[in-house]
DNA sequence: ACCTGAACACCGTTCAAGT
DNA sequence: ACCTGAACACCGTTCAAGT
């Protein structure tokens, strides 16, 4: 009997972990952080509540995974660039922009320390600084501040991101947050902060910082 | 008619935006980010369930001035010290103390930007900086530098004292951990961190990236 | 004004029962 | 083995009703 042609209606494939952590990404990159719930999961997979559980652990497991999956194809990118210096810069840079794309990112990474995401990164800075000459407690102390760097900011401009996708939106937001931040407290330092604020550019101040790190890490490389 | 005498016994205090809080901070501080519910803190208060929005906005709002209250005895203290380095190291270090007393504040500060607490922070690094001659942009830069890796570092490590209370739990898990890691991955640069892992201390590592912040800073100081 | 506690609209996870 | 969906044990927040 002939089996029939390959365009077989499949109506629904079966569930896999694959499947499930896609369907994560695609409820977080559009709806947030908030929006991803064993429910809204489960119904956009039509699928019943219990089924996940047989593929991934739970919530917990399912956000290492997702954050895992977006911060792969970044480091992955980063091996590429010969030059260490340029290759930090551009796996920092690729985070910052997987974590504007992807802003639940952001607040993933800097809840736990241990996860999948967490140690490819840790790792791509290792290699890096292999590369720059950097060994022993030196490169476990020089890639920690890279990295906790990067965390950090990947955690503040995720929120933001969050908050406001649109430029002016954006702009508006931050005006009047820098309003009331200066009607709160008059020191001179404030208010400076506060006019630098409003049209300060996220992604130069980040690699302004990335520099400063790697300034301070070529300086105590030199004092060996 | 004479009035009791002071020592009338008034068996509850009134409700307080105050009260409210530190109710809150010893919850969080005996039990974890996870143990303080509006069931667990009205309870610990002897309170309706509905009394305490007539003095915090919400569970987001409690917590931000939770981590406020903690975070202010850190910068109050900073300001004391006359020369500007040593401020921002006795600042960074104050405020490392604080989350490894208190580990939900690292957690709460990488959670949301314009939260009082990290204001105090951005604002105490500031004042530093300027004690430094760091003006304009490169001030704004070299603040959100310290500042993100500060939070980075407080979030990491926050999920590290979470787990592990005390020393020996601690330097097991570490050893498992770092087994575990190099069984995933035999890379040369992972089995060195992984080497590093079970005996680093988390406070020197920390001081160490100060260190390195502060060197680049005074690098790019030098350059202007 | 302040407080109470029931009600509401949700959560993540488990598990007996089905296929 | 994999999936279903009801049940369980929770959440934060609101609000009519009390004082």
């Amino acid at each position: 009997m002939a089996t029939p042609t390959a365009r077989t209606p499949r109506r629904s494939d079966a569930l896999s972990r694959e499947r499930i952590v896609h369907a994560a990404i695609e409820i977080l990159d559009a709806d947030g952080e908030h929006a991803l719930t064993v429910r809204t999961l489960t119904s956009h997979l039509s699928t019943g509540r219990g089924a996940i559980y047989h593929h991934v652990s739970g919530m917990e497991d399912l956000l290492a995974a997702a954050a895992d999956d977006v911060v792969r194809a970044v480091t992955e990118h980063a091996a590429d660039d010969a030059d260490p210096s340029s290759a930090l810069r551009g796996l920092s840079l690729g985070i910052f922009e997987a974590v504007d794309a992807h802003p639940w990112v952001g607040a993933q990474l800097a809840r736990e320390p241990f996860q999948p995401a967490v140690l490819r990164i840790w790792k791509s800075i290792g290699v890096q600084l292999q590369g720059l000459g950097v060994a022993g407690s030196a490169r476990s102390d020089a890639g920690a501040a890279l990295a906790n760097y990067i965390f950090g900011s990947a955690a503040q401009f995720a929120a933001g991101a969050r908050r406001t996708r649109d430029g002016t939106e954006r702009h508006r937001y931050l005006e009047a947050l820098a309003a009331a931040w200066i009607e709160q407290d008059e020191d001179q330092v404030v208010r400076e902060a506060a006019a630098e604020l409003s049209d300060h550019d996220d992604r130069e101040q980040f690699l302004a910082g990335v520099e400063i790190f790697l300034s301070g890490i070529a300086t105590r490389i030199s004092w060996r």
